[in-house]
RNA sequence: GCGGAUGUGGCGGAAUUGGUAGACGCGCUAGACUUAGGAUCUAGUGCCGCAAGGCGUGGGGGUUCGAGUCCCUUCAUCCGCACCA
């Protein structure tokens, strides 16, 4: 019998569908196990031959632990919902559901060819009204509820309610946004409207005016996670500054839970590194500054408040900086400087957010008259306006401390403004000391503290004064949630009297309306502005702007543990047993938005008791990216010559990408060449010696424009889905980015072909001993068990690839076709390999499956050799190879060395100084 | 600038705790069988050298009997953040 992979695989995948062997259930009988990949947008083109990567490495796995008892979920979905699809409606007029379904089926078939063991029962597309009715009862529930600061923790609204009709607000320590104190019977006198309105500001979800990133060119506004330097991330357009009223999510309130459940988890350093970035936590101290009293400016001169870390440095403090947008700006402003002032703000907002970014070397800033108060000495501060202050952070203005911050003392520097040393250790004439540890001098009160020290004094003077508090700020800004595009979920929002309230949940799902064009309205509305009867059944208006991206991802991995409930998101029953996710692989281009929104998510919904785990993703792995290997060709100029890659130099040549699939092992199909572009059908060429033309090759991104793409589907093809498997595992370790370079692909190949031939003699007959395996055959297959097992658990799948090679090569060599090794080498194989070894499974007599069998046990017994081959080596340097047995001692050892010819040819006439043995290992003689 | 990661043959990579550097595979070289083929099998293949031997994990230094692995320093590449007070 021949390896015919074409009809092996096609024969598993219809009976594992038929048999719908990767189905699961909840079995308490078992321990659970969640492993999930990042479901994927499906785009119109396909499926390439690094997407899959993640996947193939989850497939193992879950293979691996199901083998191992455990009772695994591994489901696949799909995240539908999205700006191509729409874009492509935009401009052909066809239904994003249409183009989307389509592509779904595309990948569906991919994947399907590739064989994973996914339980499709569960399946969830995003933009199926049955899953987004349960995105927009978390956003209800985010609508229903406020942060509690002194629990840490959400709490319905009622509950809020109920206490401002009690005592007002005035005891109530909420994440919002400011809102002005009240008393109950202030609360009682309020309008409906007003109440709302007030609550408004303390709901996760919130509506609100805020400085949007509006993309003028996509007709929306973006989160800041999918803004790039200015650009769009999706289609690369340039993205504004704008002031709108946008629904948000208040993720603030849990950025301190986000930033502490990080060091629970199991995931890299460097993605943890980046959230942490992200939310930016940094601790200081918000100190106020009293406006010496000027001619012009009114008498109730307003605070400065700043916000700072290093509250130690006060006495440093030799200026003011206020971001030009601060409100106070205009205030405190001299007339003798009015126009100076006008005039930098005006320059300023010419620059664009991005030019501001980008230029972070000239300098520029104008003084403005007024002078603040230091809050210790009275000393006369002069207040300046600056665009290296950012409005958005903190509160907009700074103390600068010149000596010990290395952008106000390129400012002082500048605008030759005075620079007073306060902490000891570095030499201000050069440079500012930002470091944070020394001896604080001319400081008064903190004189002789170090810097740790004199931050919690200086914090405590500043309290005692009532000039300022402790304080932590973060970088992280609440996530803007409406988006003005059309293929998206509705918001449950209607409008009465222009406030929001949300729909009941039994009025879930609100479908997406059908509109005649994708296109905003004429007045400026988002698509849905077009939709007819977009009302609630009273007459009100419903929300016009959808959900952004993020929103069906935040919670989809809860929906696969109950995908067809529809009574709850997901059944305390459900969640309970899969309670969260074990293993989730993915890329890491999510670290900052999808993998920061879904904790957040979850952390909401485990306050509520909807789920009962606090983190959704324990252990999280980033696969790495596979690149392009492109291929080039050596046109000579002004010529339709191509010249070979080894000859090219001495010709003045272009080089141009040459389409991969046409090469073989950097060797160019002329013919097929010369078919691929009409261009080239007359095309002469200089070969190498051996005439062939050898093409040049370089690693890029794998893109269609530098014809490297390969698709999984033709590898299949080509050679199954078992070495496409085998292969993208092999390329190396998962977390790494590496070129694809099909050209290796034969490697696996033969193996699984040499695996084959164990089973078969050589007039290809299944040939398959009963007898007792030999201890050294026995000796291979444990371990190789071992390692296989011990790879698998650490995901370093390139490894057992090769020890899967190295298995079958011994086993090869001795003719091995013992039953008892063979039947449990196609056991610990299956998860990689799946089809070949239900096939072989099935030969062995068994019945199927092989997904049914329990990973085979190492027994130590064979682990361990009678005798040990020692290196033996002299001041380090390895000179030979002497055998022991095992149980021998290191006295044993070195008496025998010294009796070996070998060992005292090397010593020459000398005596060892010293003699090292490490049992088990290496033997060293120092001369 | 800050933070993270990575540097090992012609190539992808291995070496899990400081203990034989280069496993495994590709490629290459030679040979065998051959309906000269992008098939299969066998042997070889880090570099220098005829050899003995020497050198070798980006560079330099250190700790150690012993360093790819630990420490210091430096360079390069990639990724993230970036006037974040």
């Amino acid at each position: 019998m021949e390896y015919i992979f074409s009809e092996i695989e096609k024969k598993w995948q219809e009976y594992w569908r038929e048999n719908h062997t990767f189905k699961v259930t909840e079995d308490p009988s078992k321990p659970k196990y969640y492993v999930l990949d990042m479901f994927p947008y499906p785009s119109g083109a396909g499926l390439h031959v690094g997407h899959p990567l993640g996947y193939i490495a989850s497939d193992i796995y879950s293979r691996f632990k199901k083998l191992k008892g455990f009772n695994v979920l591994h489901p696949m979905g799909y995240d539908a919902f999205g700006l191509p699809a729409e874009q492509y409606a935009i401009q052909t007029g066809q239904h994003p559901s249409i183009t989307t379904e389509n592509n779904i089926r595309r990948y569906r078939e991919q994947m399907d060819k590739i064989g994973f063991s996914y339980d499709w029962s569960r399946e969830v597309r995003t933009c199926d009204p049955d899953y987004y009715k349960w995105t927009q009862w978390v956003f209800i529930q985010l609508f229903r509820h406020w942060f509690n600061n002194r629990s840490g923790k959400a709490e319905p609204i009622e509950a809020l309610v109920w206490e401002f009709e009690k005592n007002g607000n005035s005891n109530v320590d909420a994440a919002q946004d400011s809102c002005e104190k009240f008393s109950a019977a202030q609360w009682e006198k309020m309008s409906e409207k007003d109440q709302q309105l007030v609550l408004l500001k303390y709901r996760l979800a919130y509506l609100a005016d805020t400085m949007v990133n509006w993309c003028p060119k996509l007709g929306t506004v973006l989160a800041n996670d999918e803004v790039k330097d200015g650009y769009s991330e999706r289609g690369g357009y340039p993205v504004e500054q704008k002031e709108m009223k946008q629904w948000l999510l208040r993720v603030t309130a849990y950025a301190d839970r986000l930033v502490d459940g990080l060091d629970k988890l199991e995931w890299n350093d460097s993605l943890k590194e980046m959230q942490r970035n992200w939310i930016g936590r940094s601790e200081g101290a918000v100190i106020r500054f009293n406006l010496y009293p000027s001619a012009g400016t009114p008498e109730d001169t307003p605070i400065i408040e700043v916000f700072t870390t290093r509250p130690d440095t006060i006495f440093g403090c030799t200026y003011m900086v206020l971001a030009p947008e601060h409100e106070l700006v205009e205030k405190i402003t001299t007339p003798q400087y009015k126009n100076q002032v006008r005039s930098y703000l005006e320059e300023t907002k010419k620059r664009t957010e991005r030019e501001r970014m980008a230029d972070t070397k000239t300098i520029t800033g104008q003084f403005t008259g007024a002078h603040a108060k230091h809050p210790f000495s009275d000393e006369k501060l002069p207040v300046w306006i600056s665009d290296y202050v950012l409005a958005g952070y903190g509160t907009g203005a700074i103390m600068a401390v010149p000596a010990h911050d290395g952008r106000d003392y390129a400012f002082a520097k500048h605008f030759d403004l005075p620079v007073r040393e306060v902490v000891s250790g570095g030499d201000i004439s050069q440079g500012s000391y930002d470091a944070k540890s020394g001896i604080l001098i001319n400081s008064e009160f903190l004189n002789g503290l170090e810097v740790e020290g004199a931050i919690k004094k200086a914090i405590a003077e500043l309290e005692k004064c009532g000039n300022g508090y402790k304080k932590i700020n973060y970088r992280l800004r609440d996530a803007i949630f409406s988006r003005q595009r059309y293929w998206g979920e509705p918001f449950p929002v209607y409008y009465k009297d222009g406030i929001p309230y949300v729909l009941d949940e039994d009025e879930l799902p609100l479908v997406l309306p059908e509109v005649e064009s994708y296109l905003p309205t004429q007045k400026g509305e988002p698509p849905l502005g077009r939709a007819k009867n977009w009302n609630t059944p009273e007459g009100y208006p419903l929300e016009l702007s959808t959900m952004p991206g993020f929103a069906g991802s935040s919670a989809y991995y809860l929906r696969y543990m109950d995908p067809d409930n529809d009574q709850e998101l997901v059944s305390k029953k459900a969640n309970r047993y899969w309670e969260n996710v074990d293993l989730y692989i993915g890329g890491t281009e999510h670290a900052t938005g999808h993998l920061i929104y879904s904790r957040f998510w979850n952390k909401f919904l485990y306050d509520t008791g909807v789920v009962c785990k606090d983190e959704p993703f324990k252990k999280l792995v980033n696969q790495g990216m596979i690149q392009g290997r492109s291929n080039f060709v050596y046109r000579i100029k002004g010529s339709n010559k191509f010249v070979s890659h080894r000859l090219k130099d001495s010709y003045n040549v272009t080089p141009l990408h040459v389409d991969v699939n046409i090469v073989h092992n950097d060797i160019l199909d002329i013919e097929s060449f010369r078919k691929w572009n009409p261009e080239y059908s007359d095309a002469e060429f200089i070969l190498e010696e051996d005439g062939t033309y050898r093409c040049g090759y370089a690693v890029e991104k794998m893109s269609k424009s530098l014809y490297n793409v390969v698709n999984p589907d033709e590898i299949i093809e080509q050679y199954g889905a078992d070495t496409l498997r085998l292969y993208e595992m092999f390329l190396g370790p998962l977390e790494q980015s590496k070129p694809w370079d099909t050209n290796g692909i034969e490697g696996v190949y033969k193996f699984l072909r040499k695996l084959w031939k164990l089973f078969f003699n050589e007039k290809n007959e299944l040939d398959i001993s009963d007898e007792k395996p030999t201890t050294g055959e026995l000796k291979i297959l444990h371990k190789t068990i071992k390692k296989i097992e011990e790879d698998i658990e650490r995901l370093s799948l390139n490894t057992s690839v090769s020890a899967f090679m190295i298995c079958v090569n011994e086993l090869g060599a001795m003719k091995c076709n013992k039953r008892e090794i063979l039947s449990r080498l196609v056991v610990i194989v299956s998860p990689f390999a799946p089809h070949i070894s239900e096939e072989l499974w099935q030969l062995l007599g068994n019945n199927p499956s092989v997904t049914g069998a329990s990973f085979p046990e190492v027994n130590p017994v064979f682990l361990s050799d009678d005798t040990i081959q020692y290196p033996v080596s002299f001041n380090g340097k390895t000179r030979l190879k002497i055998d022991f047995p095992a149980d021998y001692e290191k006295e044993d050892i070195e008496k025998e060395l010294l009796k070996n010819e070998n060992v005292l040819k090397y010593l020459k006439d000398g005596t060892p100084r010293k003699i090292i043995v490490v049992k088990g290992r290496i033997v060293n003689i120092v001369v």
